[in-house]
RNA sequence: GGGCUCUUAGCUCAGCUGGAUAGAGCACCUCCCUUCUAAGGAGGCGGUCGCAGGUUCGAAUCCUGCAGGGCUCACCA
């Protein structure tokens, strides 16, 4: 039993002692800095149930936890609050558990409990990666690591767009324009090779539309009529009726793409556990459209297409099939959904990473298939983002504002470089060191600036301003945990020596640094409850700054006692830990030295 | 127009299920390197929490309305 679970049940003890009341809940905060105590009472709620004066009722549970509870040394009541000093040796024995734990504040998975599945990424395979993607991959990655830490088990998926009219505009200017160009032959990473294409449809397609308007047509009309596009949607035709030579082209020029997205993938620190390809799930759904017709859920109009009326629900009608009897987008995720289920049977929930614009589909995918009767449909998570904006404005892949995520990494890495140097931090070390370390400290500086911001909000990109070293910044946290390991090479004791708590005297800083650490576990199980990394990124900051107050305010190498300077390294020690395991929930890295 | 969402210091953001005088960083100003990494620390300046009502002992937080930004309302994916 946790401090806060013994205050609960004893200040309701009180409660009933000295009032003949029963309350089932007590309230609790952080005593404020600014008051004697460490953890206070909020007396206010039981007002309702107790008539008296907030002062004293405080006063008198206060009597009752120092004379019941061994780790309670003193109160103070503040107006309805009822501050409750703590003693030292209960952090002390506190830090004494934790201490040995590597795996502090992580839970492990219960072998009873449903798995969730996450998706993410999600691209398609007719452009590179963009800053957009950078931050699902980010966020979805983060997401299932923190619910993994959480104590659930997690498979890491992604649906890859790969089929479709978008695919054949690259495919088709390829085959145009292309003089048989490989990533080989041109030295280009397969995705950028295969999105040039994409770029060179637009642009030949553009010119035929103009060309058509000059002839007399209006643009809706060229832009239908012009030769390429309806080459292209001849091209898919082929592709949906098996045709080999398109099949055979189609898989090269993806396979170009997957080496590249790998590649990108590899740099971004991210990983999948199980694929799925559209092109295996886009004719998938259809069967549960007709059982859902039978239950209901679903009805057919006159044409021949079906519907699922959501008007009672407060949402539109939706169209789950054709006319011609074809799939919707709708229908594939209601397939693919189900697919996945029938896939991994552990399965019994899913997150989804998907930005904010498709909110209005997700909720109404989930409701389809609440309707339809899956149990596993109410634990559906849209994890819903912001856009990512530059200074410039929108991105937008036609007018060439899209920052690539291959260039943005390499961007990074370069700047840190710079301040490194600049800073002279890094003699000794050799090349490769150096070019290892700045990878990392630019990807730590890219990810907790994407990270620490809310998802939902949307987020101002600019690439100047973005690698800041200062203040609630990733390398700022590498940073300090580089110094702690300074200190423990230097330290050289047992680092696991048990403490006398009876001993030992907090300094004010160790008090809160020791508190700091005691929020670990409940704030992975927050961020995984909310499906927030921000919550882990804000904390992490908050432990480093609590750790920097400590380290500026006491002499740890040089501590008066032996007692003293074995605690303080132990602290420095678990700060150090809780920094790296923090930061692997948010994929990133954290260097010995830097 | 309907639905969803965002608005907190000059800038970038925290603020958990309503709780004490709303917190950080950047920027600006003052101090602190004979000490374990100064990419640091201590302090100062800076706010009618978009606006107006309501609920409550108590509201940045919950409800309603309004304003402004974003997304979305396809037999596209």
């Amino acid at each position: 039993m946790n401090l806060q679970e013994i205050l609960t049940s004893q200040v309701k003890q009180a409660v009933s002692a000295s009032f003949k009341i029963d309350i089932d809940t007590v309230e609790f905060q952080a005593t404020r800095k600014e008051f004697a105590g460490d953890i206070t009472v909020v007396i206010f709620p039981m007002l309702r149930f107790i008539k008296g004066n907030p002062v004293q009722i405080g006063e008198t549970i206060g009597n009752y936890l120092v004379e019941n509870i061994e780790n309670v040394k003193a109160f103070n009541v503040v107006k309805g609050f009822l501050n409750v000093e703590i003693s030292d040796s209960y952090y002390v024995n506190f830090f004494d558990a934790v201490k040995t734990d590597n795996l502090y504040g992580f839970v492990s998975p219960k072998a009873e409990d449903k798995a969730i599945m996450v998706e993410y990424s999600s691209p398609n395979t007719n452009k590179p990666l963009h800053l957009g993607h950078v931050r699902n991959n980010l966020l979805g990655y983060s997401v299932a690591e923190i619910l993994k830490a959480s104590g659930k088990k997690v498979y890491k998926t992604q649906i890859i767009n790969d089929r479709g009219i978008h695919i054949c505009k690259s495919m088709l200017a390829w085959k145009k324009f292309g003089h048989a160009e490989t990533p080989e032959s041109t030295g280009l990473k397969g995705d950028k090779l295969v999105g040039n294409y994409y770029v060179k449809f637009d642009q030949e397609y553009k010119k035929e539309i103009q060309a058509l308007i000059d002839k007399g047509l209006i643009e809706d009309e060229a832009k239908k009529q012009a030769p390429l596009l309806i080459e292209a949607q001849e091209m898919l035709q082929k592709w949906e009726a098996g045709d080999k030579e398109t099949v055979a082209l189609w898989e090269t020029m993806n396979g170009w793409v997957y080496k590249g997205f790998a590649e990108t993938y590899k740099n971004l620190g991210v990983d999948f556990d199980t694929l799925y390809y559209e092109s295996n799930t886009y004719l998938l759904g259809k069967e549960f459209v007709a059982e859902g017709l039978k239950s209901g859920v679903f009805e057919q109009e006159e044409d021949g297409s079906v519907w699922c009326d959501l008007t009672p629900d407060g949402l539109d009608k939706k169209i789950v099939q054709r006319a011609d009897g074809t799939a919707v987008y709708m229908t594939q995720d209601i397939g693919t959904a189900i697919q996945r289920i029938k896939d991994f049977p552990d399965v019994g929930g899913m997150v989804y990473t998907v930005g904010n614009e498709q909110d209005y589909h997700f909720q109404v995918l989930f409701l389809i298939l609440k309707k339809l009767g899956f149990d596993w449909a109410k634990n559906l998570y849209h994890l819903s983002y912001g856009m990512v904006d530059l200074p410039s404005g929108k991105m937008k892949s036609r007018e060439g504002t899209v920052v690539d995520a291959d260039d943005l990494i390499d961007d990074m890495a370069k700047t840190a470089g710079e301040i490194s140097e600049e800073l002279g931090k890094l003699e000794g070390y050799s090349d490769n060191e150096k070019t290892d370390l700045y990878k990392s400290i630019g990807l730590g500086a890219l990810k907790y600036y994407v990270l620490k911001v809310d998802p939902k909000k949307r987020i101002l990109f600019d690439p100047k301003e973005s690698i800041d070293f200062q203040g609630n910044t990733g390398p700022f946290i590498q940073y300090t945990y580089a110094r702690i390991q300074s200190i423990l090479r230097k330290a050289d004791l047992t680092s696991h020596e048990t403490l006398d708590a009876n001993k030992i005297i907090l300094h004010p800083k160790e008090k809160e640094l020791l508190k700091q650490i005691q929020l670990f576990p409940e704030v992975i199980q927050n961020a995984a409850d909310n499906h927030s990394p921000a919550l882990i990124a804000n904390y992490t900051y908050d432990l480093v700054k609590a750790f920097n107050s400590f380290y500026q305010n006491v002499s740890i190498l040089g501590a008066d006692s032996e007692t003293e300077k074995i605690l303080r390294v132990q602290l420095s020690n678990t700060v150090a830990k809780i920094i790296k395991n923090g930061f692997g929930l948010l994929g990133i890295d954290v260097p010995e030295r830097m």
